[in-house]
DNA sequence: TCTTCGTATGAGTGTAACATCATATGAAGA
DNA sequence: TCTTCATATGATGTTACACTCATACGAAGA
């Protein structure tokens, strides 16, 4: 990662920081999705969702097409799919999984190790 | 990613949303550091650095091992090299870079895929 | 053109994260 | 034990983000 590319890191992880947009992100890793079929799958309010799929797409992260009366929502796989492996390996690695609770044990290098 | 993990990848994220913390992650990619060393090498305040490494040893983003008087904390490259090159490939084929100004085209499908 | 459907946008508000300042802790040497 | 160095912690004010509510916009059918 070259520098100068900070800010664009910030804001693709800040996008990635919220559960709502983790949600749509893990929904339309199934299929994609017009805006009312997120929006009943996540039982949250329309236009909640619509603000939440703006950052998605201004970072790359989502696709979107218009269909007739619909904007159909699709993932970038690309770049996604390996995220996503990263993340589950990070915390198969690193975390201690119990129950929904994360709770990582890597204070040191060693116990990092184990 | 299996279900149960978002609040995991949230604070994940969340951690790596902050350009403090992104400085201080591609300042230990160069090698590992004391806390002063960092402080002096970004120009910040100790008090800050030391809050800022905080969350990056809790998700286990950096290790940190005493020494002496010191700590010294360094990266965990297994996880943050690969997501690194997922970041430079992404801005590489979604986002348009100039001058340090990120700006993604992806606003459909066919444009991202140009 | 009027209505309905699907979606986006804007304003307002509560909350959570951040930087800062001050102080505490802990280890090592004098 | 007193001081110094290295680092961590706590409290606080401000900023920025996210959710909600209301409304606007655009397309398609009647």
């Amino acid at each position: 990662m070259k520098r100068g590319l900070s800010d664009a890191c910030n804001l693709f992880f800040l996008t990635l920081s919220n559960p709502t947009r983790l949600a749509i992100l893990e929904l339309l890793r199934q299929r994609d999705m017009s805006v009312t079929e997120i929006t009943t799958a996540l039982d949250q309010e329309q236009s909640m969702i619509s603000h939440n799929l703006t950052p998605l797409v201004r970072c790359g992260l989502v696709f979107v097409e218009q269909h007739w009366k619909e904007r159909i929502y699709s993932l970038n796989h690309e770049t996604m799919e390996p995220l996503f492996q990263i993340m589950s390996d990070h915390f198969d690695r690193y975390c201690a999984k119990k129950a929904g609770e994360i709770n990582c044990t890597t204070t040191t290098k060693k116990l990092a190790n184990i």
